[in-house]
Formats: C-alpha cells, sequence, structure tokens
RNA sequence: GCCGGAGUGUCGGAAUUGGCAGACGAACCGGACUCAAAAUCCGGCGCACUUCACUGGGCGUGUGGGUUCAAGUCCCACCUCCGGCACCA
C-alpha cells in the first residue's frame, strides 16, 4: 500500500467516537491480580474550557497511566469536578444564571473537551463535589469531627464591605478595598465561625514530612509545608498586672533576654487590651486592625499605643509599661510578646519610635557587653545582669530559666507553630451547607446523620447582600430543634470548598456509596495514591488539608495509610509568551481547543510534553509546535508507507536499525521508571525515526515487521489517537496501551564497535575505534599509537593513562 | 530577612553516576524540486581566529577562586532571576 497521507480529524474523531461508545475502555479490573497502579490528577475546578495548564497536568498523568498499563499494571485513573465555588455564585450575581446550572453546563463543556484531547478516564468513577451524593459526605466529616472536639466555634475576623453590607472572601477584597467598589475601604469584623483543629495534628504533619514523604514527595514542596506549619520552640511566661488579679502571657524563643525586657506589648485584639484602653485607645486600636488588612507585608510602619498601666517582670520584678502594637498578632502565640529592644530588630525598632529603654543582657561569647548598642544583637552569646542566671550561654540559660518557671509556676517551655486551626465557615452559598441547628434552648446542634444529606436549596436570590444568601431562605432555614423539638434555625454558613477536595481520591474508590464515603476494604486496597500529580500552586493548601483529613480518617478507622499519596509530582506552569503565568486577567491565555483544531489532540500533547521537562515552567513558543506536527505526520507516512511492501534488505542496515530501535525502548523505559523527562524520550523517538528514515531503503521485510510495531506502540503513551489508527492499518487487534510494552534486547542494542575518545591532558585530541571488550591495556596501546595523537605526545614523558572502559582514555603528559 | 529552585548557542532545551558540552526541536542561511509558492528532501548553523582549500589549534556552561588526570556536574565566596513564607516574637 502506498504512503496516506495523515488528516488528524480524520484519525481523531473516528477513534474518540469508538473509544467513547465503550464505557469499560478504561476500568480498572476488580478482579484481577496484577499489581494495582492508582494515578490521580487534581481534579479541575469547571470555570469553563480547559486551559493548558490543565492539559499538561493531565497529559502527564494520561501518558503515565497509558504507560503502566503496558506494563501490565491494574490501572485506576479517575476524574472528577471540584464544583462548588466563588466563580459560580459572582456568575449568578453578574450575568444572571443560577451557580448550578452555570457549573453544570461549564462540566459538559470540559468534560467534551477532555474526550476530545483523548484522556484515558474511567467516567464510571466520576465525582462533582456539588452533587447532594457526595457534599452528604462532607457533612458526615463534619459531625465526625465535632464528635471528636476536633470542630469548634470561636469568633474569627472577615472582611465587611460597608457598601455592600456583605462578607467578602479574601479574592474579593483587592488593595484592600471591595472588588465590587474600588474606593471603599473593607472592614474586619467579628464573627462565630467553625473550626476545625488542624493545629492538633500540626505535629505529626511536620515529623510526616521527614519520616513518609521524603523521596516521594518534591523537596520544595515539602519544605514550602514545613514553612507552613512553622513549629518554633520557646517560652511561655506570665507577666502580672499591676493592682489586678490577670496575667499576660506572652510566648518568646529567647527567654534568656527577659532580664532585658522594657515593656509588654499586646495584639490590639487581645482582651485584655481591651480592658486597658480608653475610649481613644480603642478607637485607635480598632484602625490598626483594619488597617493591617489593607497594607501589603513588608511596608507596615510601627504602630502603638500606651495603655497607660504596668505589668511585672517574673523574673527581675521589675514594672514594664504595657503598650499595643500593630506589629503584634493575635493568631501566634499568646498574642503578647515582651518587647527586648536590645537583642530583637522589631522591638528596637518600636523602642526608638517611642522612646523606651534599651537595656542589653546579652553579651557575644568572646567579646563585651555593648553597653549603648545602635541595633539589636540577636545573636546567640552569654547572659549579663540576669540575676542568678548571669553567666550563662543562651541554650543553658533558656534551660535553666524554663524550669524555674515552671517551678514556680509562671511560666513553661512552649512549642508555637505558624499553622492556624483551618477556619472553614463561609457566608456564601454555593458550598456544602454546615450540618448544625442553633436552638435559643439547646444551644448548637449537630444534625442527626439519619438527616443528611442537609440540601442546598436551588430558589435563591443572588442580591450581593447580607450576611449570605443562604440565611434569605426561610424554607431552609426554619427547622425543628432535633433534641428539644421546638422552632429553631439552620446555620447559614457553608463550608470551605478546600474541604470538598481534601478526601475526594477516596470517593473515586467507591463512588455511588450511598451508606458511608466509601467502604473500607476497596479505599484500603488502593491507597497510598501511587502518584498523585498537580500544580505546584497547591503545594501547601490543599495538600496539607488533605493530609490533614487523611490522618483524621485514619483515626476514625476509615482507612489504614497515614498519607494519601505515596509520591507527588508538581508540574510546572504554563507561562504565556510575555514570560508571566497564563492567566485569563493577563490576557496571554492560548485556547487548547483552537491548538487542538488546528494541528489534533496528538501534536498539542506532544508539543506540551516535548518543551521541557514536566517539573519546570513551560514558556509558550507557539511557533515551535512545527517540530512535533511534523513528527507525527513523518512517523504516519513512515509505518504507512511500509507496512506491507516488498524488501529485500540488507543485514547490515537491519542490524543499525534494529540497534537504535532497541536503544530508544531503554532509553523511553529508563525516563518512564526514573523521571519523566518526556522531552528526552520524545527526541529519542525522532532520532529512532532519523535513522530508520536513513536506513528505509535497505531494511528487509523481517526487520521492518519487527520495527513497524514497536515503533507504534512506543508512541502509545504521548500520541494515542496516532498509535491506535497505525495499530490497526497494521492489522493488530486491542487497544494499545492494553499491549505489552516493548522490551530492549540488550543484545541488539549493544554497538559492534566501541568509539572512544582520546584526550592529552584532559583535552580531546582523537577519536579511536576498539573492538567490544577490548582491555584497558589494548585500548592504552591505540589510543598512544594513533596518529592524532602522537604530536601531542612527542617529546613529551607519558606520565600515566587514565582508562575508564567503554568511556574515554586520557594520556597525562609532561 | 529566612527557606527552596534555577542560570548552558538566536530560542526551548540535552548531557541521568565527575568522563566527547550543545542531543532533539525551533528560528535562520544555502541548495534541490516548482512557472511560482507552500509542503517535502539535502546541507550549514556556539564565539573569535587560521588556511586558496582539506584543515588546524584557541576560547566557551552567571562571576571569581579551588579540588581533580578530567568540572556544566563537586567545594568555597559572590551576582542575577523565579517561587514560597514574612514585624511569626
Amino acid at each position: 500500500m502506498a504512503e496516506i497521507l495523515y488528516d488528524h480529524d480524520r484519525i481523531e474523531l473516528k477513534w474518540e467516537e469508538r473509544w467513547k461508545s465503550d464505557p469499560d475502555l478504561y476500568r480498572a479490573d476488580a478482579s484481577s491480580n496484577a499489581p494495582k497502579y492508582y494515578v490521580v490528577e487534581m481534579l479541575p475546578y469547571p470555570s469553563g474550557r480547559l486551559h493548558m495548564g490543565h492539559v499538561r497536568n493531565y497529559s502527564i498523568g494520561d501518558a503515565l497511566a497509558r504507560y503502566m498499563w503496558m506494563q501490565g499494571y491494574n490501572v485506576k485513573h479517575p476524574m472528577g469536578w471540584d464544583a462548588f465555588g466563588l466563580p459560580a455564585e459572582n456568575a449568578a450575581i453578574q450575568r444572571n444564571m443560577h451557580p448550578r446550572d452555570w457549573t453544570i453546563s461549564n462540566i459538559a463543556e470540559m468534560k467534551r473537551q477532555m474526550h476530545r484531547m483523548g484522556f484515558a478516564y474511567d467516567w464510571s468513577l466520576e465525582i462533582s463535589t456539588c452533587e447532594p451524593e457526595y457534599y452528604h459526605w462532607n457533612q458526615w466529616f463534619f459531625l465526625k469531627m465535632h464528635e471528636r472536639g476536633l470542630a469548634y466555634r470561636k469568633n474569627a475576623m472577615v472582611n465587611w464591605c460597608p457598601e455592600c453590607a456583605t462578607v467578602l472572601a479574601n479574592e474579593q477584597v483587592v488593595d484592600g478595598c471591595c472588588w465590587r467598589h474600588e474606593t471603599t475601604p473593607v472592614e474586619q469584623r467579628a464573627l462565630e465561625q467553625w473550626f476545625w483543629k488542624i493545629t492538633e495534628y500540626a505535629d505529626e504533619l511536620l515529623r510526616d514530612t521527614f519520616d513518609k514523604l521524603e523521596g516521594g514527595w518534591p523537596e520544595r514542596v515539602l519544605s514550602m509545608q514545613r514553612n507552613w506549619i512553622g513549629r518554633s520552640e520557646g517560652s511561655e511566661i506570665d507577666f502580672a498586672l499591676e493592682g489586678g488579679p490577670e496575667k499576660i502571657r506572652v510566648f518568646t524563643t529567647r527567654v534568656d533576654t527577659i532580664y532585658g525586657a522594657t515593656c509588654v506589648i499586646l495584639a490590639p485584639e487581645h482582651p485584655i487590651a481591651r480592658k486597658l484602653l480608653d475610649d481613644a485607645g480603642r478607637a485607635k486600636a480598632k484602625q490598626m486592625i483594619d488597617t493591617r488588612k489593607q497594607t501589603g507585608p513588608g511596608d507596615v510602619v510601627k504602630d502603638g499605643v500606651f495603655t497607660g498601666h504596668y505589668a511585672v517582670n517574673p523574673y527581675s520584678g521589675d514594672k514594664v509599661p504595657i503598650w499595643i502594637g500593630n506589629f503584634v498578632l493575635m493568631d501566634y502565640g499568646t498574642g503578647a510578646i515582651m518587647a527586648v529592644p536590645a537583642h530583637d530588630e522589631r522591638d528596637f525598632d518600636f523602642a526608638k519610635t517611642f522612646g523606651l529603654e534599651i537595656r542589653p543582657v546579652i553579651r557575644p561569647v568572646d567579646g563585651v557587653l555593648d553597653e549603648n548598642p545602635q541595633a539589636a544583637f540577636t545573636e546567640y552569646g552569654v547572659t549579663e545582669n540576669t540575676g542568678s542566671f548571669s553567666g550563662l550561654p543562651t541554650e543553658e540559660a533558656r534551660r535553666k530559666m524554663n524550669a524555674h518557671a515552671e517551678a514556680r509556676g509562671f511560666g513553661k517551655a512552649a512549642i508555637t507553630y505558624r499553622i492556624k486551626d483551618w477556619g472553614i465557615s463561609r457566608q456564601r452559598y454555593w458550598g456544602t451547607p454546615i450540618p448544625m441547628i442553633h436552638c435559643a434552648k439547646c444551644g448548637v446542634v449537630p444534625v442527626p446523620e439519619k438527616d443528611l444529606p442537609v440540601t442546598l436549596p436551588y430558589d435563591v436570590k443572588f442580591t450581593g447582600k447580607g450576611r449570605s444568601p443562604l440565611a434569605e431562605v426561610e424554607s431552609f432555614m426554619n427547622v425543628k430543634c432535633p433534641r428539644c423539638g421546638t422552632d429553631a434555625r439552620r446555620e447559614s454558613d457553608t463550608m470551605d470548598t478546600f474541604v470538598d477536595s481534601s478526601w475526594y481520591f477516596y470517593r473515586y474508590c467507591d463512588p455511588r456509596n450511598s451508606t458511608a464515603p466509601f467502604g473500607s476494604a476497596t479505599a484500603n486496597k488502593w491507597f497510598p495514591i501511587d502518584q498523585y500529580i498537580g500544580g505546584v500552586t497547591h503545594a501547601i493548601l490543599h495538600l496539607i488539608y488533605s493530609r490533614f483529613f487523611t490522618k483524621v480518617m485514619r483515626d476514625l478507622g476509615l482507612i489504614a495509610n497515614d498519607e494519601p499519596a505515596a509520591n507527588l509530582f508538581t508540574q510546572g506552569m504554563v507561562l504565556g509568551s510575555d514570560g508571566s503565568a497564563m492567566s485569563k486577567s493577563k490576557g496571554n491565555v492560548v485556547d487548547p481547543e483552537e491548538m487542538v483544531g488546528k494541528y489534533g489532540a496528538d501534536t498539542c500533547r506532544l508539543f506540551v510534553l516535548f518543551a521541557n521537562a514536566p517539573e519546570k515552567d513551560m514558556p509558550w513558543i507557539e511557533s515551535s509546535v512545527g517540530g512535533p506536527r511534523k513528527f507525527v505526520e513523518r512517523i504516519f507516512r513512515f509505518v504507512t508507507r511500509n507496512m506491507d511492501r516488498e524488501a529485500a534488505g540488507d543485514a547490515a542496515a537491519d542490524r543499525r536499525a534494529l540497534r537504535k530501535l532497541h536503544q530508544t525502548i531503554r532509553k523511553v523505559t529508563e525516563d518512564f521508571n526514573n523521571r519523566w523527562h518526556f522531552n528526552t524520550s520524545i527526541a529519542a523517538l525522532m532520532e529512532l525515526l532519523n535513522t530508520l528514515q536513513d536506513e528505509e531503503a535497505n531494511l528487509s521485510r523481517a526487520a521492518l515487521d519487527q520495527i513497524l510495531p514497536d515503533l507504534v506502540l512506543l508512541t502509545g503513551p504521548f500520541t494515542p489517537y496516532l498509535a491506535e489508527e497505525l495499530w490497526e492499518l497494521l492489522g493488530r487487534s486491542g487497544p494499545v496501551f492494553r499491549q505489552s510494552w516493548p522490551k530492549c534486547d540488550e543484545a541488539v542494542a549493544q554497538e559492534d564497535a566501541l568509539e572512544i575518545p582520546v584526550q592529552v591532558n584532559g583535552k580531546l585530541r582523537a577519536r579511536i575505534s576498539a573492538p567490544l571488550g577490548a582491555s584497558q591495556a589494548e585500548l592504552e596501546k591505540i589510543a598512544l599509537a594513533d596518529a592524532k595523537v602522537l604530536p601531542f605526545t612527542e617529546g613529551k614523558q607519558v606520565v600515566k593513562v587514565i582508562v575508564v572502559p567503554e568511556k574515554l582514555v586520557n594520556i597525562v603528559v609532561k
């Protein structure tokens, strides 16, 4: 048969239809004895259309899934929708579309695009987090958290736009102002909200980044998580309020400097501050709280107010003034600090601004105390003027002073974390209703499990005003108290959408279960995830919340694993032509569907994988799409014109072609097994095709019959449409991804002779040819006798000759 | 400020364990085919020299040092860029 011209639409649309018509095609085999392989790509938010970041993420996962199938694994490869979220509500306000309708039509559109890309998902496992069948179990987890004391209520600040009279999400605050009222500064208001005690697991979350995830997760993700958890060891010390029963507890990492404390500073939100301040001071505190939200990090000017009250240093007995300061944070440590200007830069700054005393108490280990410091000395040293603890090195002083505080009952050694409990309440409509009821008699009462799910009402007005759209829906809000049966009101807040994505990959194991989130047996079979793949933007929040969830689920006895994913791969961002991340607001997005229309899905996938290594940010240079496109065409034409032609052949050409084939199999296999640098795998396939075309005229029928099927199989994970079409043209049956991955025959891959570079004093001077398996002595002899080497050794003394077998000869002369 | 990552041709990148720097592709230049163009095929393509030419050696992986027979790769110091955290006590 003659060469066939490549037509991407004809081939891809044909196979898309066939694949779609077989719902079992990519289903994992429940009765299989093959080892399991669970690969999950982070589920998308259905924003409307696929973007290039999705295409990159899913092309990587799809190549891997197909490869693992071909390696004989029982592969589970699901997809779903992270369907709750703010943009749906914005769409409702801005274009008068119901969030649910908007979301569902987006899902349909994106699913259509995924089919067009040829991704191998088992759609029977599809989940959508906005369906009651799914969020039912968010509510169930909420009840379990509540039972275990992991869910609690407390006052927390929310962003409030006085113009809209509504709560704003952080994303809706732009430069400290409301997104819809660009000149209206956002205020901070305290609201009772639900929190989950992730801090209870802070220590384990931190420890397991070392013990369980190192090696399987990227170092930078682990480091970001450790940073986020932010464990810090220090002391909590009580300063007694002069003339009152209260104590002010401060946290410090440098209790050894406490004799240098010249004031105590409270966060403006601190409850004691409210009592100590007069009206003017309270107004000032309120102003500090609001301004803090509006100024970006880094450019805060220190501000403070003296309360007019004093506290007593429990070590020295000194009386120190109590201030409030805008740089002291309520939600870190105890919300109060002791200021030691001589040994802390921030305190030094504060002291200079407000004229506070600077009292040095630490000298350098090999120096003297600087009585009049011009800057804070923050290093470790030796204590001075520190009562009975004077003359001690920092670490010893801390130990002894902690013990002293504990013995006297005014303090102790303490650990503080930067990570805060997870505030999950959102004053939004499009999310999971929090299954709680407020009863005037009984207080806060959980919805009984049997009454779950609490479903989201459809008929809601989106005015963009008020506390939460749900709070206005009387039929939803009015309920009988499950405990006393009197009239009560439902909680009108919904859950943070990060709750939905914290456990979705467990639901894939048992997506239609209506009596439990999933069955433990099936989860234990598939977990931990063998490979989780997603954007590095989720390195902290999603990945820490889902680790927290896994630990809670384990403690509930639902699962046996401690971590959700044994291996994590974070692909880089896709950058627009201007070098910054592709985003709608920057206007530098490239629509994948346009590319698919022009070049086909195979070329699009190949382009994305070939551009660079997948963990790196990918610069978008569309002009280079020609390479991958030509490669697809060349393979197609090469196979079709050689698939059944007569060929006499030449043994030497056959040998060279088969050698290159097997070297390529080895290379591509290694890339899959070790590092997923698909750019080099694809380069190797291009080299193979170059060699095959060089040898084409002299290849025998027998060699072609070995080469063509293997060539097609090797392209399977990257260009599934092309591979499937060629597989069929070759007269083979069964989908490509169910075939065995080609094996490298080392004997065939072996070169006939070695070509070895020869250096003199480390500089390349010649290449010699040597028989395979030549001894070191032989190589040395050939190298020394080489005509190109001789001019560099003549008249000189050969000091030594280094022979690296099969690699290189280096002659050292003097 | 702290933590992490990265700097290689005109561009994306390759060199996986210290052993031939620039694979593969893009762009560009030249040639063949064509009335012409596209497509395709063939050749060239780090820098500055040298030779009529074949060639020949020199320099070259952010900068400066070092280790080594041998350094893009290891060590020390520094510069730049990217990402995260950031008055975190």
